[in-house]
DNA sequence: ATGCATGAGTA
DNA sequence: ACTCATGCATA
């Protein structure tokens, strides 16, 4: 039927298949046992995509995507003891507001190279034009109506227009009642414990905008022209030395990364920052912000390796900021943007029992063409698109599956460089350089474990 | 912390 | 149409 145009080799192996045991909701499972039975009959005639064990425990180190395993070792060592051990004085973030993610930080999807000149990542900002319609939803207005309300800091405040907020240099007025907080470095009262993250006190940044920080203009952040700045920050860097952004890029290894990722973790919360605001001073800085989302996966190890080090140098600097500087505080004195041009789609919940059977499909049939969408979608009543979303989510959270199968993966070096030939099926081969993904594989031999990951009710289907 | 969504880039 | 990076919204 349907051909693949996807899977040439006609392996939909990939490593997200791997399913691990992520689902908790077992009930149900049953009469969704049936529908995908007959889904499976009726539809996936490629035997080779169905109850293939080999598919889901055979996984071969394809290079896709990959993922850290995490063997966590957290080396203080890196540490430094002198900053890292008295956290600076200033508030843990107080609004709430700003705890919150980034909202509509655009600046996201940048081409891999990171040090690309600030403006060209403004220029993503979306514009306003439509930031209106944001409310237009109605549908959304009234639950959500936080983006603005809740992002426009400054009623009062002129200097943000509706909308558009574009990396200005620190702007005091920013903080309406800021200007009388005086000097940074006195409010330290405020514990820098991550969970005194006074909230509700208002707005009220630590830092003040006023004498622009050394922070941000001393460091070498600011106008990180492209690819250069960083080196002075990665001083305090864990293991891997220095080098570019993008050489970084080739040279990180895993365990740099997972020493970094910890080593940030611990000096954020030390630091009394939140992943939100560490994803703010990021835009701040180098403008480009990051959401908290990201940064929590960033610490969780849980992007593509690729992703990891690109963002990494980032996080270095940052860190190196954030630990040198007087007024930490500064770091984050966020100007949002968020331009919430496009109305998203209202988040669709999906009952334990339709994933349940979603999943189902998907031990099946990873990659189910449109057609099968559509009957996947006829058969549990969804929006066509919610279930192919559904997919492209389920595949990617596969990849990005940590897999702490510690063991010996740490040293493997299979990263971008050369993804080892893959066994089996022609993968598509590494040499990607940019390209595809390079991403790193843990050592992943260890069927049983796949296996006894997978959701009960679809182990058994799988092992029949 | 994670599920669902978006959009750029690409095959 | 898919992958990947990323984020809003929410559990």
């Amino acid at each position: 039927m349907t051909e693949r145009p996807q899977s040439p080799t006609g392996t939909d192996c990939r490593p997200y298949e791997l399913n691990r045991a992520m689902y908790h909701q077992a009930p149900g499972l049953d009469g969704l046992g049936g529908a995908s039975l007959q889904f499976a009959h009726g539809m996936l005639q490629d035997p080779s995509l169905l109850l293939n064990k080999d598919h889901f425990n055979g996984i071969n180190p394809l290079t896709h995507q990959t993922f850290f395993p995490f063997s966590g070792d957290f080396k203080t060592n890196d540490l430094q003891g002198s900053d890292f051990a008295h956290p600076k004085h200033w508030y843990p973030f107080a609004a709430p507001e700003f705890t919150g993610q980034v909202a509509g930080a655009t600046a996201a999807t940048q081409p891999a190279n990171i040090s690309p000149p600030i403006a060209e990542t403004r220029e993503q900002i979306k514009i306003p034009a439509e930031v209106k319609t944001e409310k237009d939803v109605d549908e959304y207005t009234n639950e959500e109506n936080k983006p603005t309300s809740q992002y426009n800091l400054t009623p009062g405040t002129s200097s943000v227009p509706t909308g558009v907020n574009y990396y200005t240099p620190w702007n005091p007025s920013f903080w309406p009642g800021l200007s009388h907080i005086t000097a940074s470095a006195n409010i330290s009262q405020a514990p820098p414990t991550p969970s005194a993250s006074s909230p509700s006190l208002s707005p009220s940044p630590p830092g003040n905008g006023f004498e622009s920080p050394g922070f941000f203009n001393g460091g070498s952040a600011q106008n990180i022209p492209s690819g250069q700045a960083q080196s002075a920050a990665r001083s305090s860097g864990s293991s891997s030395g220095g080098c570019s952004d993008s050489e970084e890029e080739e040279n990180l290894t895993t365990e740099d990364l997972e020493q970094f990722a910890k080593e940030l973790k611990h000096k954020r919360i030390t630091l009394g920052f939140t992943q939100a605001d560490v994803g703010l001073a990021l835009g701040n800085l180098y403008g480009k912000m990051f959401s908290q989302t990201t940064i929590c996966r960033f610490e969780a190890l849980q992007l593509s390796f690729k992703n990891m080090c690109k963002l990494k140098p980032l996080l270095q600097r940052w860190l190196n900021e954030a630990e040198n500087s007087e007024n930490p505080q500064d770091m984050y004195k966020i100007e949002r943007v968020f331009v919430y041009t496009r109305k998203r789609k209202r988040r669709t919940s999906l009952e334990g029992t339709v994933r349940s059977a979603l999943e189902s499909y998907f031990v099946k049939c990873p990659k189910p063409n449109t057609l099968e969408i559509t009957h996947i979608s006829d058969d549990l009543g969804l929006e066509r698109d919610v279930v192919r979303v559904w997919f492209c989510n389920r595949r990617q959270k596969g990849k990005r599956l940590a897999l702490p199968f510690d063991d010996e993966c740490a040293e493997a070096q299979y990263y971008d460089q050369s993804p080892p030939a893959l066994p089996g099926q022609g993968y598509p081969g590494p040499a990607h350089p940019g390209g595809a993904p390079a991403l790193y594989m843990p050592s992943l031999h260890r069927p049983e474990v796949f296996k006894n990951a997978l959701h009960p009710g679809l182990v058994g289907h799988l092992t029949s």
